[in-house]
DNA sequence: TTCGTACATGTACTTTTGTACATTAAGTTT
DNA sequence: AAACTTAATGTACAAAAGTACATGTACGAA
C-alpha cells in the first residue's frame, strides 16, 4: 500500500519556488484566497508538502506573496492598455475592446476580485488591491481629469464585479456607452 | 482551573439562534466570511459551542444562514431608497444623498462585499449576492430604461467597493454628478 | 408533585491544516 | 573519488476546527 518513492527531481530552486507561487496563483483564482492550503498547492504544483513550507515561512507570506504576483500580472494586463488610454477621447472603441477583452479573461477577472477581497480583509493587502484602479486613474486623469477619471475607474470596477457574478460580462456597446458619458460627463463646480 | 459552570440560561430556542445568527453575521462583516469558525461565533454571541453545532447542521449552513441575513437587511436599506428612485431625473440629490450614507455606513458596505465575494466563489450564494444589484437595477429601469440602470447599478458596485478599501467613500457631489451623467447617458442604437 | 421532553452545556473525538525536522540524494568543491 | 553543501522528500507532531454526544436541567404536561 505505500506508495513507492517518487523520482527525486533535479534540483532547482528558484523554478521549484515559481512553481510553488504559480499554484497558489492558481487555486486562489479558482476557489479564493481562503481556500489556499499547503497540501492543495502541494497537490497542484506536484510537489512534495515539505517543498511548499520551505521556501516560505508561513501560510500567509506564500498567499501574499501569490497575490503579489496576481497584481504583477495585472499590472501588465493595464500595461496594454495604456497606449489607447490617449485616444480615449478621439478614438473611445479601441480602449473599450481592449477592456472588453479583460472582462471576458475569467481568469483576469477573478484574479482582480480575488485581490479585492483580501484587500478589505487585509489592511496589510490594501495597498495591493488598489494599485490598478490607481494606475488607471492616474492614466485616465491625464486625458480627462480626476473627477471623470475616477469615475470610469470605479465603474469598471462594478463591471469586473458583475463578470466575476454572471456568465456573460457586459457587452462591448453599452461599456462603449457608459464609458463615453462618463469620459465626458459634465464636471460639477 | 476548571472554570465554574456558566449559570444555566433560560430555554428559547428561537432566541438562540437568532443570537447564533446575529454573531455570525458580525464576523462575516468584521473579518470576511472565511474567518468565520464554530468557536469564534460562540465567544462572540456567549454561548457554549455545542449551541452553535445544535441549530445548524454544518459551519457552511450555517455561514449560508448569515450571509441570507445580511442580505436581508440590505433588501431593508435599498427598501428606504426605493422612494427616491421615482425622482432620479427631477431630483437626483435625494438619492444620491441617501446611496452616499449607505456608503458611509461600513457595516452595511463590509456585509454588501461580504456578499459579493461569498458569491463569486460558491455558485450557491451567487443569487443571493445578485440579489441587490438585481433589484436596484429593476427599480431604475421603469425611470430611465434597463441600459441607464444597469450602468447605473454596476457603478454603485464599484463605488461600494471603493468605500471598503478606501478610509473616506466617494463625496456626494462626485456621486450626484456621475448619477446625472449616467442616468442622461445617450443610449447606443 | 412527578414525569417527560426538549433545550443547554461541557467534553471528547475526528479531520484538517500548519509546521518542524530527520533523512536522503544531487551537484559542487577539493 | 571523497567530502561537503544544499535542496528534495517523507513523516511526525501540534494546533485549530468540525462534529457527535452524554449529561444535566428548565419547563410544560399529567
Amino acid at each position: 500500500m505505500s506508495s513507492t518513492p517518487a523520482a527525486r527531481r533535479r534540483r532547482d530552486p528558484e523554478a521549484r519556488r515559481r512553481e510553488i507561487l504559480a499554484a497558489a496563483a492558481e487555486l486562489i483564482i479558482e476557489t479564493g484566497a481562503a481556500a489556499v492550503t499547503h497540501r492543495a498547492i502541494a497537490a497542484r504544483a506536484e510537489v512534495p508538502l515539505g517543498s511548499t513550507t520551505q521556501y516560505f515561512s508561513s501560510i500567509d507570506e506564500l498567499r501574499e506573496a501569490a497575490l503579489q504576483q496576481l497584481a504583477t500580472e495585472i499590472d501588465h494586463e493595464l500595461e496594454k492598455v495604456k497606449s489607447y488610454v490617449a485616444d480615449i477621447e478621439t478614438a473611445p472603441e479601441r480602449i473599450v475592446a481592449e477592456l472588453s477583452e479583460f472582462l471576458c479573461d475569467s481568469r483576469a477577472v477573478q484574479a482582480e476580485i480575488a485581490l479585492t477581497t483580501a484587500g478589505t480583509t487585509d489592511p496589510r493587502l490594501r495597498e495591493l488591491a488598489l494599485r490598478w484602479g490607481d494606475r488607471l486613474t492616474d492614466m485616465l486623469a491625464e486625458q480627462i481629469g480626476r473627477t471623470r477619471a475616477t469615475a470610469i475607474s470605479v465603474y469598471l470596477d462594478g463591471a469586473t464585479i458583475h463578470a466575476g457574478l454572471h456568465d456573460t460580462p457586459l457587452g462591448a456597446v453599452e461599456l462603449a456607452a457608459t464609458i463615453r458619458a462618463l469620459a465626458t460627463m459634465p464636471l460639477p463646480e
